[in-house]
RNA sequence: UCCUGAGUAGCUCAGCCGGUUAGAGCAUCUGACUGUUAAUCAGAGGGUCGCUGGUUCGAGCCCAGCCUCAGGAGCCA
């Protein structure tokens, strides 16, 4: 008999029909009663199963854990719990897990510990949850982008360039490091590696997207990033995915528009495909939050704070207004910043953002127009000189989660920054091309993706929002 | 990388001032019960106290080094 997904069977309202699920067992209780999880929905289907007529042994082995297939009638529930149950006739056990080994038990397990067994984290609610939110974010993504006109640009994942200056690169090689070729002062022949030069996994698709973007107008890139940096927070990655959009004649105010859009577009859209899953992220967040004091625990819910994102305008407001707030903000008056505020140009630590974020707007906010001397040399300089039309975009409890510019298409005007940062120029002269002929107006911005489902999950650690965490000192799995 | 904290049963944790045979809850196993909702009740088994070395009559506890994890900072997305 040909099986039926669980997520189905729960809105069923027409009963007394013959059906087949196949799933794990979640709990088996009483003796008669299994609680069965196929992946399809966060919620279990009850199946009931007459002691007396089955097989003692059989019943032995339910365990938690356990692949099974059962086919049965499908009813009104008995019970209180649940509105549809099995009643069932076959069962059959298609994959023993033996209880004394199987770690997961059906009782709460620290985020910790799952981390640690990676591979069978799966099977719980939160990373049902989590991974089913992610996916959603991910399509809704490209249904974004695909709707309003762009390309999606695939970009190298190997690369020889190394003067983005994004962070420390991992490098990608064939050498044989117990023997490696040498040049005559002593330094590693890259001619003899795979590539003829030294090459190195990608830390930003940018600069190949503004190439295709000079031709194509409007691309988008969303994938893998590498970064060897090290790195031991809770919204770091050494391997994580990006979301870089490039579009030709944006200035700023397109990039903060198109930022701002797509942010609300793909919230939005996992709040009406994932309502299940947030409502139970939701009430996850919530018991985590009883165990801190009072003035810790957020003022909205997961799914208020998610809506209130989308109802109200991000604050958008420049780096040197940033800076007169936090110069008259009482934590810098009463020396409470553990870096205090007290001249334009500093960079702005997480302590300072988080206040704006946090205490000063409570929303997220757009920090625009930094000095140039704190960011990088492709972003377009402001005519006063000292500023670049460089757009930051903060959220509560995760920071920056989008960083963006309006790109410097004048070719003297991005030589003499390369000059003045040492960049370079010769290397980047495939770049520097987009400049030299038909240069024009050009913008864009990356978003972390993990950062992204951390904050619609509510989850607080970034390792837990991404299948398989890359960070240092493991790569397991 | 820096600062702080942690590592004791499968999991979450307790373990007093260094002193007898290292404890609890949950999980597991055995039995009972049989419309349960992380079922319940009774009983049982389960330990390289992160690793290496040191101090001591004696170390889970004190000291040193190392490893790993977590939180914060930096770097950034």
């Amino acid at each position: 008999m040909k099986r039926t997904k669980i997520k189905s069977l729960l809105n069923e309202t027409t009963f007394q029909k013959e059906v087949t699920v196949m799933g794990w067992v979640k709990t088996f209780r009483n003796n008669q009663f299994i609680a069965i999880n196929d992946g399809s929905s966060i919620q279990n289907i009850q199946a009931v199963v007459d002691f007396n007529a089955f097989d003692e042994g059989l019943l032995k082995r339910l365990t938690t854990g356990a692949a099974i297939s059962v086919t049965g009638t499908l009813v009104e529930s008995l019970g209180k719990g649940q509105k549809v149950e099995i009643k069932v006739k076959e069962l059959e056990i298609l994959g023993d897990s033996d209880a004394e080994k199987f770690p997961l038990q059906p009782k709460k397990h620290s985020l910790e510990f799952l981390r640690e067994i990676a591979h069978l984290r799966f099977r719980t609610n939160t990373f049902n949850a989590v991974f089913k939110v992610r996916h959603a974010l991910a399509f809704a993504v490209h249904q974004f982008f695909n709707e309003r006109g762009f390309t999606y640009l695939h970009t190298p994942i190997i690369t020889a360039s190394d003067a983005e200056g994004a962070g420390e690169m991992f490098k990608v090689t064939t050498l044989d490091f117990d023997n490696t070729p040498r040049n005559e002062d002593g330094s590693v022949n890259f001619k003899e590696d795979f590539f003829g030069k030294a090459t190195n996994l990608t830390v930003s698709g940018q600069l190949e997207g503004e190439l295709a973007a000079l031709a194509l107008g409007d691309i988008y890139t969303f994938g893998p990033t590498f970064r060897a940096e090290n790195s031991n927070t809770t919204r770091h990655l050494a391997e994580f995915w990006m979301i870089e959009p490039e579009m030709a004649f944006y200035d700023l105010q397109d990039n903060m528009d198109l930022a701002e859009d797509l942010l609300k577009y793909v919230i939005n859209y996992a709040l009406t495909t994932c309502a299940d899953e947030l409502d139970f992220l939701k009430s996850r967040l919530e018991e985590e939050e009883k165990q801190k004091p009072q003035n810790e625990r957020s003022e909205l819910d997961l799914i208020s704070k998610l809506k209130f994102c989308l109802e109200n305008n991000f604050e958008r407001i420049t780096y040197t207004e940033a800076i007169d707030i936090l110069k008259q903000s009482k934590p810098n008056q009463k020396k409470q910043f553990k870096y205090l505020i007290e001249s334009w140009g500093a960079d702005l630590q997480s302590e300072h953002e988080r206040y704006l974020v946090e205490k000063h707007f409570k929303k997220p906010v757009i920090l625009t127009d930094y000095p140039k001397e704190i960011k990088a040399f492709y972003m377009r300089q402001n005519d006063d000189g000292k500023t670049v039309r460089a757009m930051d975009i903060l959220f509560p409890g995760i920071g920056e989660i989008v960083g963006g510019s309006q790109r410097e298409e004048r070719l003297e005007k991005i030589e003499q920054r390369m000059t003045e940062m040492h960049i370079p120029a010769e290397e980047m002269s495939w770049y520097l091309d987009t400049r030299r002929f038909g240069s024009a107006p050009h913008a864009g911005f990356g978003l972390g993706f993990e950062r992204l489902v951390l904050f619609v999950t509510g989850m607080t650690n970034i390792r837990d929002v991404i299948p398989f965490p890359r960070t240092p000192k493991n790569a397991e799995f």
